[in-house]
DNA sequence: TAGGTGATTCAAAGCGCTTTGGCATGCGAT
DNA sequence: ATCGCATGCCAAAGCGCTTTGAATCACCTA
C-alpha cells in the first residue's frame, strides 16, 4: 500500500542512496536530481517508514510521556490535556511524535523502563514529581534524556527541570492575605506527597509565621484536588467555631467547589470570605473577564508544556549538555475574589 | 546500552532464532531451553527492540489520537484526559503504545495521511467527529483500521463508531424538565458543527416540538464547552423579558459557569432555576454525594476510552470484519439541581 | 599524456528482529 | 541395518531505511 525507498528509486532510475540522499538534503546530490525525486516523492506521497528510519538512525523522532493515574481515586490530572496540548505543538513543529503511556502509579517505573529497553523513544518527560522521586534516579540511570515538569526536592544529583515557584506563588498569597487583614486563612492543597503541594505549603507556612501567625491543622487540608474535595474541605472549615476567613487553593476546580460550599452557607465570596487559587490558565477554566472571578496566582500550564518539550528536543539534538533549571513565576493578578477580612470577626488581638 | 537479541544469544550459547522463538513462546523450543532463556532475558532486563520488532512483523503495536486544537480559542477539550486513561488502560493490558498528535484542527487530514504512510500505527482512534465529517473517508481511503469515538451523521458508508444515544438523553432530559412544568428551556449546547451537539439539538427540539412547545432562538446557545460561556449565556438569557426557567447544558464545566449565573442573579438553582448536564463521569469533577449536584445524563467517558480501545485492537488483530456500531444509553439520574417550574412565571396558556 | 581533483552516483553492509527452509539427532518401526 | 518421523536447533534472508567506501566521469594540471 504505502510506497517505500526501493520502488520510489526504482520508478526513477536512481540508486536509494541517492534518493535517500537527495530527501535529507545532502550536498552531494546534483541540484536537477534533487528537484525530480522530490517532485516524484511529492506525487507518491511518499513517507519514509518511521520504524526502518529509526531502527537505521537509532533515533526514533519521539518522545515519551508516562501519565500516572493516581490509584487511589482513579483520578487523572485534568491539567494534562492542556500541558500535551502545549508539548504536542513543540513535537510537531520539530516532527517529534509524542507516546503516552497511562499508568497506575504504582507501575510507573517499569513503564519507564519499559519505553527506554524497547528503544521507543529519544527521551522522556516526567510529570507530577514527588517530594521525594525515585524515578529520577532511575532515569538517570537508564540514561535516557529527561525533563522533569516540576521539581524532586529529595534529589541528589542535577537533572533537567522546568518549574514554577510554588513555594514564592503561595508565600505572596498568603502576604496579600495578611495584608488585607486575613489571619485564619486555609490551605486547600494537593497531595503533600507531591512536591509541588509540599513547596506551597511551606510557602504558606513561611509567610504566615514571618507575620507572628501560627499555622492551624485545622485550616490545612491535602488531597486530590477535585470539585469536591474543595467543597467538602470549604464546607468543613467554615463550619469551625473559628471558622477562616480566607482560602488559598491549589486549583481552580478545587477553587470551584469552595465557591459553591462559602455560597451554600449564605456567605459571598469576594465579601465575606476572600479567596486566592492557583490557576494554571487552563483552556476549558480561564478565569476571564475584565476583572477575573478569582484573585490567582497564574502560570500557564500549556506554556509550561511548550517548554518542557522544547528543552527535550534540544537535549535529544545536543547530548551532554549540564544540568539546566528553569524556574518559573507566577503573576499574581488580583480579581473578585478577594477583600479586606470583615471587621469584627478574628479581630487582631494586639 | 541495552541488551540486544545477538549478545543475548552469545551468552547463551544460542543461536538467535531459537532465542526469539523461545521468548515468543512457540513450540519447537526445548522447555529446559525456553527456561533458561527466559532467565537469561529476566536477568539481563532484556525488552526486544520495538522498531525492529515492527519492522520484522509489520506490526507497530502502537495505535494513533489525533487530538484536535480547535483553533478558534485553542482549547482543548478537558475530556481527553479521562478517554485517554480508559483507552490507555486497556492499550497496557494488550501492550500497544500510545501515539498522540496535537493538531491545529486545520490542519487534520494531514496528521492522518502522515501517521499512516509513516506506519508507526497500526490503528486510529478519531475524535470529536463533526456532524459531517471528510475525515472518515479519508482513513477508509487509506485502509488503516480507525475507530469513530462519537458517529460523523453525514457518512455514506459503514464504519466502526462508538457512541452515546446524545439524541435521546437530550430528549429525555428534555422532557423531564417539561413535566415539571418548565416551557422555557435554555439549550445551552456544544459547537453545532459538532455532531453530538447536532443530535443534541434535534434531542431537544423533537422533545419540546412533540410537546407543542415551539423552540425559541433566543434560548439556544452554541459554542465552546468553557465556564465562562456557561456563565455568559445563563446570564444573557436571565436577563431577558422572558428569562428561561431551566436550562439543559452539554457539559458540567458550563454547568459550573450557570450555576454560577445563576446565584449572582441571586436566584436558586434546583428552586428557581432549573439545570439538566450532560456529565461525562471526569475524575476530577464527580457529580458526587448522596444526593447529586446535579441532575444529569450521564455516560463516563473513560469507559467509552477503553470501548474504543478495545474495539481498535479487536480490528487490528481481526482485520476484515464488518463494522460494528455501538450505541451507548445515558442515564438519567436526579439530583438537586431541579425542581418544578415557579408558579406564576411562564404559566402554562391553557 | 599520466596523474589529480571534484562532482555524482552506486553497491552493499548494517540497524535488531522474525521467519523460512534446512540440518542433525534419537527412537520406534520395518 | 534402514526408513520415517518427531524433536530441537540453526544459518540466512528480509523488513525499509541510512551510511560507508568505492566507482565513474569530466575536467584540469604538470
Amino acid at each position: 500500500m504505502a510506497m517505500n525507498l526501493k520502488e520510489l528509486s526504482r520508478s526513477l532510475g536512481l540508486s536509494q542512496t541517492t534518493v535517500s540522499r537527495a530527501l535529507n538534503g545532502y550536498p552531494e546530490v546534483a541540484e536537477a536530481t534533487r528537484q525530480r525525486v522530490m517532485q516524484a516523492a511529492a506525487v507518491h506521497n511518499y513517507r519514509p517508514n518511521a520504524r526502518a528510519k529509526g531502527l537505521a538512525t537509532g533515533r526514533t523522532m519521539a518522545v515519551g510521556h508516562v501519565i500516572p493515574v493516581a490509584s487511589q481515586h482513579e483520578m487523572v490530572n485534568p491539567i494534562f490535556s492542556d500541558f500535551i496540548a502545549g508539548a504536542g505543538e513543540t513535537y510537531m513543529r520539530h516532527g517529534y511524535d509524542m507516546v503516552l503511556s497511562v499508568v497506575p502509579d504504582a507501575r510507573e517505573e517499569a513503564a519507564y523502563r519499559e519505553l527506554a529497553m524497547k528503544g521507543s523513544v529519544d527521551g522522556i518527560i516526567v510529570h507530577g514529581p514527588r517530594a521525594v522521586d525515585p524515578r529520577i534516579a532511575l532515569l538517570q540511570e537508564i540514561g535516557l534524556p529527561f525533563v522533569v515538569h516540576g521539581r524532586a526536592s529529595g534529589a541528589q544529583t542535577d537533572y533537567n527541570w522546568i518549574d514554577v515557584n510554588n513555594r514564592r506563588a503561595f508565600q505572596r498569597a498568603t502576604e496579600f492575605l495578611l495584608d488585607l487583614g486575613h489571619r485564619r486563612i486555609a490551605l486547600v492543597n494537593g497531595l503533600v506527597s507531591m512536591d509541588f503541594a509540599a513547596r506551597r505549603l511551606r510557602g504558606y507556612t513561611d509567610a504566615l509565621t514571618s507575620r507572628g501567625v501560627t499555622p492551624d491543622p485545622a485550616l490545612i487540608y491535602s488531597d486530590e484536588m477535585t470539585e469536591a474535595y474543595g467543597f467538602g474541605a470549604a464546607r468543613e472549615v467554615l463550619a469551625l467555631a473559628q471558622p477562616a476567613t480566607a482560602f488559598l487553593v491549589s486549583s481552580m476546580i478545587a477553587a470551584l467547589g469552595i465557591r459553591r460550599a462559602i455560597e451554600e452557607a449564605g456567605l459571598r465570596m469576594g465579601r465575606d470570605i476572600s479567596v486566592i487559587t492557583y490557576d494554571d490558565d487552563l483552556s476549558y477554566l480561564r478565569n476571564g473577564g475584565e476583572v477575573p472571578t478569582f484573585t490567582a496566582t497564574r502560570s500557564s500550564v500549556r506554556q509550561a508544556g511548550r517548554l518542557c518539550a522544547d528543552r527535550l528536543i534540544d537535549l535529544v539534538q545536543n547530548p551532554g549538555q549540564p544540568a539546566r533549571r528553569h524556574l518559573l513565576e507566577a503573576e499574581l493578578t488580583v480579581g473578585a475574589s478577594t477583600g479586606p477580612a470583615p471587621a469584627g470577626v478574628n479581630r487582631v488581638v494586639t
